[in-house]
DNA sequence: AGCACGCCGACT
DNA sequence: GTCGGCGTGCTC
């Protein structure tokens, strides 16, 4: 080879590499890649684009190992630690997901929750996005008005009567999709002859959102005073938080209707968080026949994958104007957010129990700050973070106390059930009760916290009991399916009729679930039917719908079931509720079980005589005098959240303390407990024990095993979040490289269970 | 998380 | 001789 080519060819190298450092320091996109790694990874654009091309927000399809992952892109930079950058191998969204603000609150998440980047964002999205399909799959001609068009009055136009209503309709709603437009019968003539004028023109978006059924528009109701100034307290274009504290029936939906018509009416969407269960076609045709001029966006379970990320897209585009749903709602991106309010905030539900372990209520709250909009979070019976915000002055507070129309408070009494006759775990003067009831005409609501037959079948003779195999749990007699069932891990063995153990035929069935009292009612009250609501009877919401249908025409019935029973449905001829065992809460190792019993108690009071007919609540307790429950009983459910707060004041126990759990759990516990004894011992170092930070453990958590894995934790609390979270930071990169493969750790961010 | 590589036991 | 168990390492 001449020494005039080598030179050319050590030449090309040179400037292959300068410009490849080049590219690199002009555009590295750092993209959020959805595995459980606390960092972001760095790739350079596709092949054939430039950053030009490259917006965060953006979907890109990335090699990632050997195999391709849809990332999100949060960054495009100019240079990176690493060398050997991969390109992406491509972009899949024209225009970015995720806009600045969604993107900034997802990395806030991540820090607060300890969680990676990317499950964060992957969270977000709905399955369909996460899994790469391209958001504008749905793409419809939608009609907007031009500059021109958006400075006319909506006077204009007054001798095209046809060409003016539709002026007026862009005007006063936005742009319209071409369907919602044919669906008013504004054909594409009209449209037609708008563009030529040079008005308005057709643009392609993402669809709306599918219409609601059956939503006859039905104007506002009056409102009383207290509602009045619930509503005056909200101030729109800056944040504030509130805590709306409603009894039942006090009419808090109506309070969130018109903070909603408010945002809408200045052009801004509506965020309305709802529990799990809360969000009932009864619920969304409510919304859409108050606002059948706006388009609402309805994020539930029950949707196809292609159905929600077509309702997520219309919100996230700007597109729908309400948007409701449920806990994962909270990540929807909204651009035009003006309001967010959650409803029954005291919900278990809105806090995620695995994977990212995130708290949409809580959430909610920092999203408003973030936007400058306010919050409004309402119960009838407030958690206890939300109730001492609301105390200490962090949140305005504010008070439904009068019950809506003639409603009366339902009377309510304890019924001790000690030295008592019972049948099947029923006091014979409840019995009573029911019949009377039903003979009236009226219907009774029996609400027992358990599903199934018996909750333990053990054998007379020697002393056998169905346990689960693989948890620290009795197993569930569920005669109807004839099995035996684990209510944690969902194993199933065939119901048995004789011991396994000593073959004796005497086994005796324990205590009584749903199915137990069911029979024993319908037998009881033979000429009334007997309604049975639990997971077991009820796999969906419509299911639930169609099984309290005849509940709903009014006639005599027997309602029992679950905590199912207790939430939101309106039956009005309900005027006897039976709670057949008040002491779940009084006892349990939990120090959150007395505030969930208090406010399960007061919901499933709340469904007594909410028409006119008076209400009654019949509670059987073995211990009426507990103090608790007199309290509970006497000055409601407020007085005893107040008195509960009190005990957390001098337990030292959240909302007082901030709290977090690191959670472990192996088939070795041994191996769980080191770890996390390991854990505190390396947190120790880094900060010990003082009033500022405590620890407690590792100790079992509440269901010691579950699915085969031995569960620890350790609690660490805080008298500020700061000081937790930098903690949990340190401790997360440290167990990054300190974990046994078999050992699965998580960081429990204001956790909500011990269990 | 997934997916590779790598090193020891029972099998066509 | 191999098929396959799960321990370990890595992903820009």
């Amino acid at each position: 080879m001449a020494p005039q080519e080598v030179f050319h060819a050590a030449g090309g190298q040179e400037q292959q590499e300068r410009a490849a450092r080049e590219v690199r320091q002009r555009a590295i996109l750092r993209v959020a890649v959805p595995v459980p790694l606390r960092r972001l990874f760095d790739y350079l654009p596709p092949a054939g684009m430039t950053s030009e091309d490259c917006r965060p927000g953006q979907r890109f399809w990335v090699p990632f190992g050997k195999r391709s992952l849809v990332a999100v892109l949060v960054d495009v930079v100019d240079d990176s630690p690493f060398d050997e950058l991969k390109p992406a191998l491509e972009r899949i969204d024209s225009h970015p997901v995720f806009d600045q603000r969604s993107r900034q609150f997802l990395q806030w998440a991540a820090d607060y929750y300890q969680a990676p980047a990317g499950e964060l964002y992957a969270a977000a999205l709905p399955v369909a996005l996460r899994k790469g399909k391209p958001a504008d799959y749905w793409a419809e001609q939608w009609l907007e008005l031009t500059t021109e068009g958006k400075g006319l009055p909506e006077t204009a136009l007054a001798r095209a009567k046809k060409q003016q209503a539709l002026l007026q309709l862009l005007l006063s709603c936005g742009r319209q999709s071409r369907t919602a437009l044919n669906a008013r019968g504004l054909n594409s003539t009209v449209c037609k002859a708008l563009i030529e004028r040079g008005l308005a023109r057709w643009v392609s978006g993402p669809t709306a959102p599918p219409p609601i059924e059956n939503a006859e528009p039905k104007p506002a109701p009056d409102l009383n005073d207290e509602q009045q100034q619930a509503i005056d307290a909200i101030r729109f274009g800056s944040f504030s938080a509130s805590l709306l504290e409603g009894t039942t029936g006090s009419g808090k939906t109506e309070v969130y209707l018109r903070l909603m018509e408010r945002a809408l009416r200045e052009g801004k969407q509506a965020l309305l968080l709802v529990p799990e269960i809360g969000l009932t076609p009864q619920t969304l045709r409510r919304i859409a026949a108050r606002f059948p001029d706006f388009r609402i966006a309805a994020l539930h379970s029950g949707l196809a994958d292609g159905e929600r990320a077509r309702a997520w897209l219309s919100a996230a585009s700007g597109v729908a104007d309400i948007v409701i749903g449920t806990r994962s709602a909270i990540f929807t991106p909204l651009p035009r957010l003006g309001v967010i309010l959650v409803d029954e905030e005291h919900d278990g539900s809105f806090k995620q129990q695995d994977g990212v372990r995130y708290s949409a209520r809580d959430l909610s709250v920092v999203l408003a700050k973030r936007a400058g909009v306010p919050v409004m979070l309402g119960s009838a019976t407030p958690s206890l973070e939300s109730l001492h915000n609301a105390l200490s002055g962090r949140y305005q507070h504010l008070h439904l106390r009068h019950r809506a129309g003639n409603a009366r408070p339902p009377q309510i009494s304890l019924v001790p059930t000690l030295h008592q006759q019972l049948q099947e775990g029923f006091a014979p003067q409840v019995l009573r009760h029911i019949g009377e009831t039903l003979g009236r005409g009226e219907q009774v609501l029996v609400f027992i916290n358990r599903r199934g037959y018996a909750p333990a079948l053990t054998c007379d003779d020697c002393g056998w009991l169905a346990d689960c195999p693989h948890c620290s749990s009795k197993l569930t007699l569920h005669r109807r399916q004839r099995h035996l069932r684990c209510h944690h891990c969902d194993y199933r063995m065939r119901e048995v009729h004789s011991c396994p153990q000593c073959h004796s035929r005497n086994l005796n069935a324990l205590g009584a679930g749903t199915e137990r009292s069911e029979d024993f009612l319908a037998h009881t009250f033979n000429q009334f039917p007997v309604i049975r609501v639990d997971r077991d009877t009820t796999s969906s919401k419509q299911a639930l719908d169609r099984l309290l249908e005849p509940a709903r025409n009014g006639e005599p019935c027997l309602l029992l079931g679950t905590q199912m029973l207790a939430k939101g449905h309106h039956l009005p001829r309900v005027t006897l509720v039976v709670i057949q065992d008040a002491d779940g809460g009084l006892f349990s190792a939990d120090f959150r079980a007395p505030e969930r019993m208090g406010q399960l108690l007061e919901q499933v009071a709340g469904r007594a005589g909410r028409g006119d007919l008076a209400g009654h609540v019949l509670l059987q307790s073995r211990y009426p005098e507990h103090p608790m429950l007199q309290l509970l009983l006497n000055k409601g459910y407020g007085a005893f959240a107040r008195q509960l707060l009190e005990e957390r004041a001098l337990t030292q126990l959240p909302p007082i303390r901030a709290m977090a759990l690191v959670r472990a759990e192996c088939e070795e516990a041994r191996w769980a407990e080191e770890f996390l004894t390991n854990a505190r011992h390396y947190l120790e170092a880094l900060a010990p024990p003082s009033p500022q930070l405590q620890y407690l453990g590792p100790v079992p958590a509440l269901l010691e095993r579950k699915s085969g894995r031995f569960r620890f934790y350790l609690q660490i609390t805080a008298e500020k979040r700061g000081l937790l979270q930098q903690m949990l930071a340190r401790f997360c990169a440290w167990a990054e490289g300190n974990k046994n493969r078999r050992l699965r750790w998580a960081v429990d961010m204001d956790a909500q269970e011990l269990s």
